[in-house]
DNA sequence: GGAAATTACTTTTTT
DNA sequence: AGTAATTTCC
């Protein structure tokens, strides 16, 4: 031990008994169960600065990966709090993050070029496109969403082409698909998301020197949110530990909450937990249980719920804060009356002094964000969206990378497809195939086979335009900083010119100029980890990549804070209202379809919830305008499981009012006697209604067809979903 | 080649 | 309802 334990102790300070021992584990495997609100990013650094400041390990000897960017900048920042280390050498960060690191550090073993560059989400959907064309694939048959989805999963599963099954021949031309993409990506230099993951993969399982030099650097590994870990991390996981008879074997630290999990539709395994205990035989299992977040009415009503999941490690959070006040409810007329009690509520809490951004409003999906938004900005309370479109993934922005990334390397066929004709310089569908074609012939690039073009006469005009400006702005790109390259690419591009012109483009050049402004402050904060003679043009692509969110305007002002359940994760306010808790939206009518769908969707409550301090609003509506029609439904059964006596039931005004159905006129002048002027059957129920079926239970009247004597009425079960009953024989009763 | 009209989509999302 | 993507029309 090399430090006093003075300063040991102060860094163990205030740790509860369960946190401590977790801390302080000994160099073995161990699996941190820990539960919303337990302390979890805090025992996962102060184990980082215990373990340095022990002398155990070097900053550099540790290997800390965490899934969002956002989560390993907090990470550093707490550690930099704790201990007076520099962080630059250390190895903390994303999957993503980290593998491209370790590819660019030996991109000739992994077959890459140095400068190849990242595709995100849609660049990947072009280029498959792209490429299913130059295949002649139907796009009816495979739609190229669902193709990317199948690449994606395979490599997610540690996969490639010539080891997936497929025999029937659908699926064998899905493979060939793959294949033809890998090989694509390949000749152009370029890498998707999950291409990072088992690039980085299959180089460290192939080459034994890199292998082995990680291996006995990273004695440390420390794992968040390790529920969230799909197959082929946790794969990649393994490799780094070193499980093989004559390797190391480094420990994991892996800390997660099985209850928490909430992202199995897009591969997570939560059974990589259990793996993870007997792979590694883990014998240090700590569950972190002390909840220091919430009172105990909105705990009780969360540890309620998640307890009608059936597969579950076992885990029950307790406070040692007050109950607190109880859990609101409010039942809304419909969507409209629903936002305009939140907008009261608001406004009541903040004329009590809450701050807005200590207001949280979460949804399930973000359609359900646009008519509070409206609300709100009609009552003039300041609100923040989260999520949505995020800044590198404007078109402008990407149009102005796409310039960048050609300056970079003209190979760059997704790049130069972007932006061949943007602006339009007379480069149409037929150039464009021609320049295709002629690619395919030669075997290379666009940009080669648009050069030889320019070389061997009859170009067109627009074509030998595009080569000339490309080479311009090579050229003056050369010996210049990232901020006038930016510049450059902006302004000889003819982008700013063509949005000035645009009648609605002022965002969109304020947009630009923000990039500008976003070079600006790369260069800034990583000066000094850019060797001298570098612009930082292909770090900057990297980071525009990878870290395409966390830009978010005017953080300072205070606002209320909306976004969905799954962007809240991991955060916490002092009040939360949680809407649109009905059947078919919470828990989402597409979960049900779905493997263990209603679990994930418990647990998405369960997070919603967990996420409250003080207070707790719980809302749902009797109708809502979805998909451009109403739609009638039912309370969600996770209001069901929550005890009564934990809930206070604020219920809804006598009537809307008349103006609140503005948005949709016709819609709700009150429940609609169905008794129009042809159709003189008197409906003896009116829509909307509640009503309870001796075998279905609860529901709600949608509609009605048919006469008098031969009518059918269908009714919205909720869990049993919509059904048609003959009038006459169903026995129904007002609810 | 570009604007206008039509059609398809709509759970959650980070990298 | 609202938007993005695609097709049609000039």
């Amino acid at each position: 031990m090399t430090t006093s334990n003075a300063s040991q102790d102060s860094l163990l300070t205030g740790l509860n008994n369960k946190q401590l021992e977790a801390v302080t584990l000994p160099h073995q495997s161990a699996l941190i169960l820990a539960g919303a609100g337990s302390g979890k990013t805090r025992v996962l650094t102060t184990r980082i600065a215990w373990l340095i400041q022990t002398g155990q390990v070097s900053p550099t000897g540790l290997l800390a990966v965490t899934f969002t960017n956002k989560a390993a900048k907090e990470m550093l920042t707490r550690l930099t709090a704790m201990l007076p280390i520099n962080t630059r050498g250390m190895w903390v960060g994303t999957f993503h993050g980290l593998c491209n690191r370790l590819l660019r550090a030996h991109h000739r073993e992994a077959l890459l070029p140095a400068t190849f560059q990242i595709l995100d989400s849609a660049d990947q959907l072009s280029a498959i496109k792209r490429l299913m064309k130059v295949m002649n694939v139907d796009d009816e048959k495979f739609p190229p969403k669902q193709v990317m989805g199948y690449i994606n999963s395979c490599k997610e599963e540690g996969l490639r082409a010539h080891s997936v099954d497929a025999y029937d021949p659908h699926s064998q031309r899905m493979r060939e698909i793959f294949e033809e993409y890998d090989k694509q990506c390949q000749r152009e230099g370029v890498v998707d998301f999950a291409e990072l993951l088992l690039r980085c993969y299959e180089l460290l399982s192939r080459d034994t020197n890199i292998r082995k030099h990680y291996q006995a650097r990273f004695k440390y590994i420390l794992v968040d949110e390790f529920q969230d870990t799909n197959k082929l991390q946790y794969m990649w996981l393994k490799l780094f530990a070193g499980m093989g008879k004559e390797e190391p074997n480094n420990c994991i630290f892996a800390v997660g909450d099985d209850d928490q999990s909430i992202y199995a539709f897009r591969g997570a395994r939560v059974g990589n937990m259990r793996d993870f205990e007997v792979d590694f035989k883990v014998q240090n299992i700590v569950k972190l249980e002390e909840n220091y977040r919430s009172h105990s009415n909105i705990l009780d009503a969360a540890n309620a719920i998640i307890s009608n999941n059936k597969n579950r490690l076992g885990k029950n959070l307790w406070t040692s804060a007050g109950e607190g006040e109880p859990v609101r409810v409010y039942q809304a007329y419909n969507d409209i009356d629903e936002a305009s009690f939140i907008v009261d509520e608001v406004k009541m809490l903040h004329s009590d002094g809450w701050a807005l951004n200590d207001i949280a409003l979460l949804y399930r999906s973000n359609a359900q964000s646009r008519v509070i938004e409206h609300a709100l900005f009609s009552n003039n309370i300041p609100y923040r969206v989260y999520g949505g479109l995020r800044f590198f993934e404007r078109a402008e922005i990407k149009h102005a990378m796409a310039y960048l990334r050609l300056i970079n390397n003209p190979e760059d066929d997704v790049a130069l497809l972007r932006v061949i004709n943007f602006p339009t310089r007379g480069i149409g569908a037929r150039s464009l195939e021609q320049l295709q074609e002629s690619a395919r012939a030669q075997d290379c690039s666009l940009w080669q086979a648009a050069i030889n073009k320019v070389g061997n006469g009859r170009p067109g005009k627009g074509l030998e335009g595009f080569v000339s400006l490309i080479k311009q702005i090579q050229d003056d790109a050369k010996g210049i900083t990232l901020t006038e390259m930016t510049e450059i690419a902006t302004t000889m591009s003819g982008l700013k010119n063509f949005y000035q012109l645009e009648k609605e483009g002022e965002d969109r050049i304020a947009n630009l100029d923000e990039l500008i402004n976003a070079a600006v402050s790369f260069m800034n904060n990583n000066s000094d980890a850019l060797e001298d003679n570098s612009s930082g043009l292909t770090e900057f692509l990297t980071h525009a990549s990878l870290e395409a969110g966390e830009h978010q305007a005017d953080v300072g002002a205070d606002a209320l804070q909306m976004m969905t359940v799954h962007a809240a994760k991991g955060l916490e306010f002092k009040g939360v209202f949680i809407s649109g808790l009905e059947e078919g939206l919470c828990p989402h009518e597409n979960s049900l379809y779905e493997n263990n769908g209603l679990e994930e969707e418990r647990r998405l409550m369960y997070v919603a919830v967990t996420r409250a301090r003080q207070r707790l609003y719980l809302s749902h509506a009797q109708s809502r305008m979805l998909h451009g029609q109403i739609r009638y439904g039912i309370a969600s059964r996770f209001l069901d499981e929550i005890p009564d006596a934990l809930l206070k039931r604020l219920n809804s005004k006598p009537a809307p009012k008349p103006s609140m159905s503005s948005h949709y006129d016709n819609s709700y002048q009150g429940a609609p006697t169905v008794s129009s002027s042809e159709q003189k059957s008197a409906m003896p129920w009116k829509i909307g209604q509640a009503v309870t079926h001796a075998k279905f239970g609860q529901g709600v009247v949608v509609s009605y067809e048919g006469n008098a004597s031969d009518m059918r009425i269908q009714i919205n079960f909720g869990r049993e979903g919509l059904k048609w009953l003959a009038m006459e024989y169903a026995k129904l009763e007002k609810a």
